[in-house]
DNA sequence: CAAAAGAAATAAGGAAAACTTATATGACGG
DNA sequence: CCGTCATATAAGTTTTCCTTATTTCTTTTG
């Protein structure tokens, strides 16, 4: 076992080796004159040696002290390098973890402006559809399909959900044409229960009592396989418009119907409390939620509004 | 400024580090594994990174951990050896403070065979007159005619100071026999006038009321300077027996009249309460009891009769 | 030479860590 | 599926540490 006195009376003495002066050395370590001189003594006693000599208003190293000083200060470099590295490193790597459907159809396409604004930065964009949870995993900042609030996670609205029917060129040439909701239905459907339900419900064609707001812990990542689906041309699927801009651009998705549900169960940016000033996080979330405002205003039914109580 | 975590959490970390298993390292540090738990989770907060990966029952280092893990290590084996080396040089240096006349008188002689059955202790003996201070001063034990006690300092008895007169052999030869203590006063006194005073009073011719009590902070190493006076034949001195055995013996001082006078200021051996286990202090103090004995054995006048209350 | 100023030591009280006990939670092995 | 091993968490307590205020001592200055 390794003799060493109490740590904080060890940094003490190694500032006020390096300033042979109780008074400077409290400044450096932002403390007061008395805790320094009551460290030193502290552990001038439990070693039994005096470390320093006092002669009147000038203040030496004792032998002992004059010995261990450089060693001492070498150890604390060794530390601060060690830590240091460890900081400068969280400090340039930002982890951000999404659901997969946010992360594939939304966020992975503009990561790249992202990157690019910020080259000192590395990105890691984790895919993952549990709520994150940031005291196990070491996500920095996550996009999260839940109900706020969490302790000690501060959480800033993205958007709503929207979702309104989609399906191939293809599919609905094949098909006779959409007049009404209803006839949506006669189509083959990318199957997803939960959602077709709350939609019939929203759209007002509703044949069972489903109410506005989307099961919790629904599986949004089913968007994924049921758009791939759609644009092959396999049946309509509910999607979430935002996240299928690029294909319905290209014509390879087409609306079937107005936007109808706006479920209550918003996107939103979640980051530790702690960390809300950090300046990676800072800059994502700046992009992040500008970009949102860009990104829906070119196709916005009311999702960039926020709940009530947010 | 550097940026180390708490210093408390880096030595958790550190035996953490090694065992890779808190409760493990909770063990070596004297501590529970809840604040391993603890001080781990904090230091992992401050860093904005974990340090450890937990995979259900196994611990692993972090990417991160694993890089500063052997830097802190050596950073603490760098401050083991450092302090290490102070504590040995503390245990192997034993700092003796002494008055001048017991030192010179008595000690000094005798220091060899503590010397000889210690051959790992170095012993240094500081002379010096004035009350040892151990707070100022880096005496390990001192030998000290004072009144006791004094905070956090531990006394032991060791005898008390007789005096009697004494003068060389040349010195009677030319004068007239003496036969009673008045006799005494009429050779030749070398100068000391406050012991004389005391003497007269203790030897029953006192001429004013002086107490038996020495006056305190006397000069007590004025007997070598009279001592060696006495054995040149230029008076009568008031001296210890016990310091002067050799040139008693020798024929070069003779005693002229029974002790009389036991101050009741007695020779303490004092040390730092803090420091009554260290073996190098119970080696000293246990050898210096025992010669006192010894020395005293032969020429007992009631000195080794400790005062009433101690 | 006295006084002021600089610097460390000390005392006492208070605030903040750190540690402990007790309990929960999770994973692995049988 | 349960018992065991290991870490995490919660609540409460103890200890350490730090601050303010004061003291002591020395050096510098008027």
């Amino acid at each position: 076992m390794r003799h060493i006195p109490s740590l904080a009376a060890v940094r003490v003495f190694e500032a006020a080796a390096r300033h042979l002066n109780f008074t400077r050395a409290a400044g450096e370590l932002g403390m007061t004159q008395a805790a320094v001189s009551y460290q030193i003594k502290l552990i001038e006693e439990r070693l039994g040696t005096k470390l320093f000599v006092r002669e009147g208003r000038g203040l030496a190293l004792s032998d002992a002290g004059r010995r261990i000083a450089p060693q001492v200060t070498s150890a604390f470099d060794l530390l601060g390098e060690a830590f240091g590295s460890v900081r400068a490193e969280a400090d340039s790597i930002l982890r951000i973890s999404a659901p997969t459907s946010f992360a594939t159809n939304w966020l992975a396409g503009r990561l790249g402006a992202f990157q690019l604004a910020k080259p000192g930065l590395a990105v890691r964009l984790e895919v993952e559809d549990r709520v994150v949870d940031f005291v196990r995993d070491e996500a920095d900042i996550a996009i999260r399909f839940a109900r706020p609030p969490w302790p000690g996670v501060r959480h800033e609205f993205l958007m709503r959900i929207a979702v309104a029917p989609f399906a191939s060129p293809t599919l609905l040439a094949a098909h006779p044409p959409v007049q009404n909701a209803a006839d949506i239905l006669a189509l083959p459907r990318l199957p997803d229960e939960e959602w077709w339900a709350l939609w019939q419900c929203a759209a007002g064609i509703a044949d069972h009592d489903a109410g506005n707001t989307a099961p919790f812990g629904i599986r949004f990542d089913s968007q994924v396989l049921a758009g791939s689906a759609a644009i092959n041309g396999h049946g309509v699927a509910l999607l979430t418009p935002v996240y299928w801009q690029a294909q319905i651009g290209a014509g390879q998705l087409v609306q079937l119907w107005p936007v109808a549900g706006i479920w209550d169960t918003c996107c939103w940016l979640v980051y530790p409390e702690a960390k809300r000033n950090q300046p990676k996080i800072r800059a994502f979330r700046d992009w992040i939620m500008a970009e949102m405002k860009a990104s829906a205003a070119s196709d916005c039914h009311g999702i960039l509004e926020p709940p009530r109580d947010a």
